[in-house]
Formats: structure tokens, C-alpha cells, sequence
DNA sequence: TTCAATGCAAATATTTTGCAATTCG
DNA sequence: CGAATTGCAAAATATTTGCATTGAA
């Protein structure tokens, strides 16, 4: 998973961003995370190998992640502030409700459809959000347990 | 549009709520909108005609008629704290970034394709959600002048 | 050495809860 | 009348901002 936190670092640099404790901190566990986070839970998971880490600067660090595209966020039925690792290309996500596990799929002419529901409704299509829900294959072995 | 109010204000009253002067309020604003509305607009609008109203029971009301089915959220990049009438069946939501207008549209083989990744990826698919965002007709007008 | 970034505390914004007064049925 | 509902004020949450201090380059 982790793959991506010094493919992230270096993109903060090369952004003109300082690659400090805090935000490595951050960087490490969004990165190399196959769930879900929201930013307390952020908070809370990197402050474990840096205590001196300030909520504030989890905000604030997700906040340019976001901005450089390298996670985005998730919306959920019960909330929509937490976030992912982007992957290359547009993607799907699949979520698990149980334990937020992520996975991303492929759609693909969904692009198609799109502009098709455009034209057919005059709208200029700007974007579009899909996420799917379930539960994951753990989660299932789990609850017959 | 709306004929939605005398609708949900029956739903209501089957489901053991009673019909009081607030709740019409909130009702007739959210049933006769053709924009996304967020809790404090609905205040705002539905204040004018009565004024006694709370934003306490905007929120509990908009809570009653999203338990119901009548409303949905809707979540969009600015936020997901947003509403709008639900349809019938399973529909999916297009949204003007601009106004806030919102239209229906129908995702024929969607279902299928969903199961399908469910299949694939080992998680039993319980929903999905689907937006699509642009810019509606009069918007693009409008910025054409 | 310089200025971006930090962490704290305080400020905002949003939503929820407690409760006495009101009102629907 | 009695219970559900209201609106206010206060509390709880979540996020953002101000600012003196720290630290990366």
C-alpha cells in the first residue's frame, strides 16, 4: 500500500509545499490505509508515531492532498468527510459499510451515458459522483461467525 | 409541482404525525421546489409565510419526510447537507451547479452493472448512489448575456 | 535567515437536545 | 384533556481562523 507515500511527498515538494513531521505523518497513514478515514480518525491513527501531530494540521494537509488530487472524499450515508487514495484515471468507488474497506471498479461507458443524459436533458456535464455500498467478503465471513 | 403537498401532508398524518402549521410550512416549500434546498433556505423561504416558524422544527420535520421517503440528501461538492423531493422508483439525480435545479433520469442497466461488480469484487451490494452535475439550460443562457 | 507551517485557543457554522409552553386530535 | 409538537436557549460537533512559535530550505 504504501507505494504511495513517497510518490505523495514528492508531489508536495515539487508543489512548493515543505514536507514537514506533521504532514508526513498524515501523508503515511492516508496513504498506506485500505479504508476509509475521517480526518479525527487521521487524527488519531498518526498521532500514535507523532504526538506532537495538532488536528488542525491533519485539516489542513488533507486539504492540499485533496486539492493535488492524490485522495478525495467520500460521501456515506452517515457522513461525508471522510477520504480515500485517488487511482489514476476515472474510477468507481465500492465501499464496504461494515468496515469501510475501499475498492475501485471500472465503468466502462458510463462516460457515454452521461453525455447521453446531457444532451437528452440540455445540461453541459460538468462531472459525475457513483458509489456503490455493501459488504465486503471479511465483513461477511465475519458476521457468520 | 406541487401537487406533492397534500400528498405528503396525508403521508404524514397515516404515519401517526400530526399536521401542524410548521410542518406545512417546511412541506410546501421543499414539495414545490425545483431546486436543491438546504435546511436554512427552507427556513429562510418558509418563514415568510410563517413566520412563528423554528429552524429546530425545520430540522425535525425535513427529518420525518427523508425517514418517509418523500425527501432525499443530496450531496454535492459544496456540501451534502442539501434536499430535494424524492421520485418514484429508483431514480438518479442531475444536478445544475449553478441554480440548484434538479431533474431525474433513469439508469436502465445500471442495477445489472452493479450486481455484476458485486459478483466480481465478493461484496454483497446493498445500494448505490449516482450524481451527475453540469449546467442546466437557463444557466448556460444566462451566461451567454 | 526567512517565511511557510505548526499547534494551540478561540471563533464559526451546523445540528442536536432539554424543556416549558402550545396545540392537534 | 393528554400527548405530540413547538420554539427558544443551550449544548454538542465539526471545521476554520488568528497568532505567536517553530523549523524546513
Amino acid at each position: 500500500m504504501n507505494e504511495h507515500k513517497s510518490e505523495w511527498m514528492q508531489t508536495l515538494r515539487e508543489n512548493g509545499y515543505r514536507l514537514t513531521d506533521a504532514r508526513e505523518a498524515v501523508v503515511e497513514v492516508v496513504a498506506g490505509s485500505d479504508r476509509v478515514l475521517k480526518p479525527f480518525e487521521v487524527f488519531e491513527i498518526a498521532r500514535v508515531n507523532y504526538s506532537k501531530l495538532g488536528l488542525v494540521s491533519v485539516y489542513r494537509t488533507l486539504e492540499k492532498l485533496e486539492e493535488l488530487g492524490m485522495i478525495q472524499r467520500v460521501h456515506q450515508p452517515e457522513g461525508c468527510q471522510a477520504f480515500v487514495a485517488t487511482k489514476e484515471g476515472h474510477h468507481h468507488l465500492l465501499l464496504c459499510r461494515v468496515c469501510g474497506r475501499y475498492e475501485y471498479f471500472e465503468g466502462e461507458n458510463l462516460e457515454l451515458f452521461f453525455q447521453e443524459i446531457g444532451v437528452e436533458k440540455q445540461y453541459q456535464i460538468e462531472e459525475h459522483w457513483m458509489q456503490v455500498f455493501g459488504v465486503c467478503s471479511r465483513c461477511q465471513a465475519e458476521a457468520n461467525t
